[in-house]
RNA sequence: GCGGGUGUGGCGGAAUGGUAGACGCCGGGGACUUAAAAUCCCCUGAGCCUUGCUCGUGCGGGUUCGAGUCCCGCCACCCGCACCA
């Protein structure tokens, strides 16, 4: 596939003359540029914008390619469409290239955006350059650092001194969206604890809207929204005291309190402060406190952890019946959540039972299928619905009866109250590194926390540091931080935390909308484009950025600068690209090899270095370990954009994996090529009706499939398109054909449509052309083939006109020899007709 | 453990309860060519007693004239969460 020839001739597209110069047209047409000011209705399509690492990837290249055939979709129907890229350029790998390279993070980062934007371009997506920014621009993270100050001003931004997961190797703090499994996020490394005076943005003031807000985005996957309510994770219940047999109270917090009467045990979090007075007096409770603390927190420590407690010798008083409850100090129970107390019914929850059984405490049922059942003895923790049994008062209440009850006697008792208990936590967004946008505060030993005067943003960060020792440069920077206060002119200094890079991109997709220079944005202009239309990028958002970004837009609304609700309107997660991985047992290990390293023929491998064979391997996600990645460089040089776009599109759904192969791109490119031929016709007279009503059937799905992001099903649907042509005779019908066939794939295969349409002497660009109408009288076929079934069993196929009356249809079912035959004179009982599909003979 | 998803030829996958396997890849056969590449045509779920028949959408049941699709019960794999009271 070697580009000898360089000229385009009627036989052979040249992707690498036709794919430069069209970029080139389309950039001198200002093609793609959205005008705010446009009477067009408006579409603003979005792909996640990359972290500037170095080069694009191949899952970049299809998550832009599935965009890109929206928006120039979109464009084709008659919309005003913004589809603009930018630079999420702050973060940790920049700073770690200083480190390792001696390299400034800002020189490393702009010559990435440099190199990726150039990666980007060679693939003509259509994006409205002119509003690209990168977040570690001075005038977007100036803009950040005044919404910060605003919603700080709002009251949703606070300082506190908070226990936070520190990573120890990259020196930071981390939020606990941040924290998996125990460990960090980007290093691995174990979490610590330590205390810190943290910044905070107040996402729990939105917690309900957040989740309500869910609800609505039904053109989200159910997915996604699931993994935002849980992770919001509401609760209902009761929040009430016991009282102790010391004298003091007890808060406990449960979502069962309908099962009261169940309860044998009372157990309080090692570090609630009931457990922190025993310990006081009581080294055996305090060697407990401290085993429990060292217990490991990953996902694997925590699932074989045995339920431990420690009886206080304190009894809790139940109470409706007054009995006495021993309190446990338990290793399961969190501080964090709830009262960090709770009130353990063995019967009905699987931890308190285990807990019941290892320490031999009753497990009564208090809920049963039915009164009969009240008897009948747990094996295990039962937590569904029923009715309430061995509970004075709720017997023969349901599960929900049973809890308004227990709310309402508590609530009259002044002893407790109904509360709804969220998992959500604030967002603590303080890092302490250099590579992020600085937090505009000021530190006066006098005035306190000062924010930096608006006039005086953006606060921008030194050029000069230095990255020889680990933790914060601006925290030792010579002259950087000191500063005097604004407020009563002495000295103070500078807050060196920066931003989560979070916070970068939770707003990104209000400043493409709309770029004023001495504001974030423009409210108006905001409301010409926003909500997204539609979102489009990976799985691995769902929590975090989706989250993040959906709460700035609420806060954001809510300080009364936009009147957006919600950012996306429609989200879609791509799959990623998978590869075949190449291996062989080398010294007793597996060496991997990548495709450019193996000849691949059709059932097996070879290394082209020595020519033995090579194991071929399970089909998974890219990554260099297993060495089983593409270059998009290298690819768009051997075959062309197009083709890479086709590749990028086909077969797999957009949601799931696709896997890569260089046959399945060869194929592309030789569909390309088997396209490029069929233009070159001879123009002809006369009418194909067959041709003409594919024709409008093919537009007409495809139009259908690409609203869908069903690209496979439209790419099918080109794929027969263009064979019927290639059989079809010369026709004007078939001429009309060809010219549209060249507007269908113009949102896949942008630069073979150009040419084409050039070519074929059509005015102007196609890209800017408007998408063919479907005459609808064309969409039906005058005649329909009816299957014909005996006994539920395919046995012939009719071939007759559309709309052929049920009797007729049943008459020519009854006639057929095979019909016949397959009845071997059975009397026929009934027959089904359903007009134009099938005749269903039952005997 | 809880929640969600997926399961269809050698592979990626199509299929408003109505002809299972569209379309692409791989493979096979043929045409063209001195030859190769490119291109074009045909075949390509399995089996059999091959005008045709039987089986076939993870497994077992069910509803229906008719089930890949709906219902019940399993199995496998993938993803998310993780002692959240």
């Amino acid at each position: 596939m070697v580009h000898e020839v360089p000229t385009m001739t009627a036989e052979r597209f040249d992707p690498a003359a036709a794919d430069a110069k069209w970029q080139r047209a389309w950039d001198e047409a200002q093609a793609f540029r959205a005008d705010s000011a446009s009477a067009r209705p408006t579409s603003y399509v979005l792909e996640m914008f990359p972290y500037p690492s170095g080069r694009i990837h191949i899952g970049h290249v299809r998550n832009y390619t599935m965009g890109d055939v929206l928006a120039r979709y979109k464009k084709l129907n008659g919309f005003e469409v913004l589809h603009p890229m930018g630079w999420d350029a702050f973060g940790m790998p920049a700073e770690n290239a200083a480190m390792e390279k001696g390299v400034h993070p800002g020189g490393w980062t702009r010559a990435n955006i440099d190199h990726m934007k150039a990666q980007l371009k060679r693939l003509g997506f259509a994006l409205d350059w002119s509003r690209e920014f990168a977040t570690c621009d001075p005038e977007y993270y100036g803009h950040e650092q005044a919404l910060f100050l605003k919603l700080y001003a709002a009251g949703l931004v606070y300082r506190k001194e908070s226990e936070v997961n520190w990573d120890p190797v990259d020196m930071t703090v981390l939020a606990n969206e941040q924290v998996i499994d125990g460990k960090g996020w980007r290093s691995g490394a174990p979490v610590e604890r330590r205390k810190l005076s943290q910044w905070f943005l107040k996402i729990t003031d939105f917690a309900d809207e957040l989740l309500e807000g869910l609800g609505r985005l039904d053109a989200w996957p159910d997915k996604v929204r699931l993994m935002q309510e849980n992770w919001i994770g509401k609760s209902t219940g009761l929040q009430f005291a016991f009282d102790l047999s010391n004298g003091e109270r007890l808060e406990v917090y449960t979502t069962r309190p309908d099962t009261i009467f169940g309860a044998t045990f009372v157990a309080v979090a090692p570090d609630h402060p009931v457990a922190q007075a025993v310990a006081l007096n009581n080294c055996e409770a305090a060697r407990f406190i401290d085993a429990c603390k060292r217990g490991g927190t990953t996902a694997a420590e925590l699932e074989t952890a045995e339920k431990l407690g420690f009886d206080t010798g304190i009894g809790a008083v139940h109470p409706f019946t007054g009995a006495h409850l021993p309190v446990y100090i338990a290793n399961f129970v969190l501080m964090e959540y709830g009262t960090g107390a709770i009130m353990a019914v063995p019967g009905h929850d699987s931890r308190d039972f285990e807990f019941a059984t290892k320490y031999g405490l009753p497990i009564p049922r208090v809920v049963a299928a039915s009164l009969e059942e009240a008897a009948e003895p747990l094996a295990e923790a039962e937590a569904g619905e029923g009715v309430i049994v061995n509970s004075d008062f709720l017997d023969g209440m349901s599960v929900e009866e049973a809890k308004r009850e227990v709310i309402a006697r508590l609530e009259g008792q002044g002893r407790g109250q109904g509360r709804t208990v969220w998992r959500l936590r604030d967002w603590g967004v303080s890092r302490q590194r250099y590579w992020g946008t600085p937090i505009p505060f000021i530190h006066c030993a006098a005035c306190g926390i000062v924010p930096v005067p608006e006039r005086e943003l953006p606060v921008t960060l030194p050029e000069d540091v230095d990255f020889r020792t680990p933790g914060n440069p601006l925290e030792r920077h010579p002259t950087w931080k000191h500063i005097e206060c604004p407020g009563c002119g002495g000295p103070a200094t500078r807050e060196t935390d920066t931003l989560d890079t979070f916070v970068d991109s939770s707003w990104y997709f209000l400043r493409f909308a709309s770029q004023p220079a001495d504001r974030p944005f423009d409210k108006d202009e905001l409301a010409k484009w926003l909500p997204v239309e539609q979102y489009i990028g990976g799985i691995e958002h769902a929590i975090l950025h989706l989250l993040y970004a959906r709460f700035w837009t609420r806060a954001l609304q809510h300080i009364g600068l936009i009147d957006v609700a919600e950012p996306f309107a429609a989200l879609f997660t791509q799959g990623m690209v998978t590869h075949e991985t190449y291996s062989r047992e080398q010294g007793g290990r597996e060496v991997w090899f990548g495709p450019d390293e193996v000849e691949r023929s059709g059932a097996g491998a070879t290394l082209k270095a020595d020519g033995g064979p090579v194991t071929i391997g399970k089909v998974v996600k890219m990554s260099k370990s297993k060495k089983n990645v593409v270059d998009p460089d290298a690819i768009v040089d051997r075959f062309g954009a197009d083709a890479v776009r086709w590749f990028m599109l086909s077969d797999s759904p957009p949601e799931r994996d696709l896997p890569w192969s260089e046959a399945g791109i060869e194929g592309c490119w030789r569909f390309v090529q088997r396209l490029w031929r069929l233009f070159d016709f001879a123009d002809a007279a006369g009418a194909d009706p067959a041709l003409d009503r594919k024709l409008h059937r093919t537009i007409d799905a495809v139009a259908r499939d690409i609203e869908a992001l069903a690209f496979n099903k439209a790419v099918a649907r080109i794929y027969e398109l263009t064979s019927a042509i290639e059989k079809a005779a010369p026709s004007a019908s078939r001429a009309a054909a060809i010219r549209t066939l060249a507007q269908l794939v113009a949102p896949m295969m942008p630069h073979l449509a150009e040419e084409a349409w050039a070519r074929l002497g059509q005015p102007g660009l196609v890209a800017q052309s408007a998408w063919p109408a479907v005459d609808p009288a064309l969409l039906v076929e005058d005649e329909v083939t009816v299957a014909v079934q005996v006994r539920g069993k395919l046995r012939d196929t009719l071939t007759v006109a559309r709309g052929l009356p049920g009797t007729e249809l049943e008459a020519l079912a009854l006639a057929s020899d095979k019909v016949q035959r397959s009845l071997d004179g059975a009397a026929v009982r009934k027959v089904i007709v359903v007009p134009d599909r099938l005749v269903n003979i039952v005997a």
